[in-house]
DNA sequence: CTTGACCTTCCCGTGATGGGAAGCCCACAT
DNA sequence: ATGTGGGCTTCCCATCACGGGAAGGTCAAG
């Protein structure tokens, strides 16, 4: 099976597929004789299981020790438990942070009568709010995965 | 006033108010006769303006229009406000986004004992789960402002 | 044998910053 | 006057997870 065939196969792009493989992610497969990498229906499993993680917001260094914990069979299934926990905290920290900016947005929006008038209260909070409660800060925990 | 001091003054970091400036966010402002960045009140104003809506999430593009719009004291308030319901609707979107990925984890992590034995339910689905429901795929919106 | 679809590597761009180096400049203390 | 420590300047590099595209080799069908 050719890249492209496994691209296809498991959801994660060509150009994806190599690029995990240049930083490491997944282990270098095998190329015929004229170079082109082939795939075995093992890899494509992996490939599935990298697309699957990402689909779920974990960071590529995330999915290295997930597919690190995957591949150990006396792994603890606490470890794999603590990593899951770990990205669904960082997911609600985002979306909290968002749902904040969604409501003052909201709110503002909808104190503007939004017509042909050049009046808004929305540029007014803009211009003088120098931070409404929270300062925005860069979220304590490391940045991560968003999409 | 020097650069260190608006950054201070506003919560733009000095790197940020030259970045703004060279890709042309802010206008160029005075230099002294050693080629100091020199920032006045208003300066000072716009900063504020603009770290405001950095913090409500807008990214770079948007802020340019808002500004746009801040100058313009013969806008449409309308303009104004369909710019940050866009906003709030890529954030609400976003959001969705993410709740999707931490409902889905937060089960499979519930399923999960989470002790030293290597039987482990969120391993399970990662390795076999084509794509839960939704693809997951990049959303439709252009990508915006995270943080 | 040609054509078109694949594959390869390599380099560049994205967005919004942070880090750091090399080199001026300024204010204040000695 | 001279040092010293901080602040300013520009410039380049790194981040993260890719996508685009160029230049060139390969494969399979017609």
């Amino acid at each position: 099976m050719n890249i492209g065939d496994a691209a296809k196969a498991s959801g994660v792009s060509a150009k994806m597929i190599r690029y995990y493989e240049e930083i490491g992610l997944i282990p270098i497969v095998g190329r015929t004789a004229s170079g082109y990498r082939f795939y075995e229906p093992k890899d494509l499993q992996m490939l599935r299981f990298v697309r699957r993680a990402r689909d779920l917001g974990f960071s590529v260094g995330r999915i290295a020790e997930l597919l690190a914990l995957w591949r150990d069979r006396s792994r603890a299934s606490g470890d794999v438990k603590r990593l899951a926990l770990a990205q669904v905290a960082g997911l609600r920290q985002k979306i909290a942070e968002m749902e904040d900016m969604a409501r003052i947005l909201a709110h503002l929006a909808h104190a503007c009568h939004g017509d042909d008038r050049p009046d808004c209260p929305i540029l007014t909070d803009l211009e003088s709010s120098p931070t409404h409660g929270t300062p925005a800060k860069k979220s304590a925990l490391p940045p991560f995965q968003i999409l």
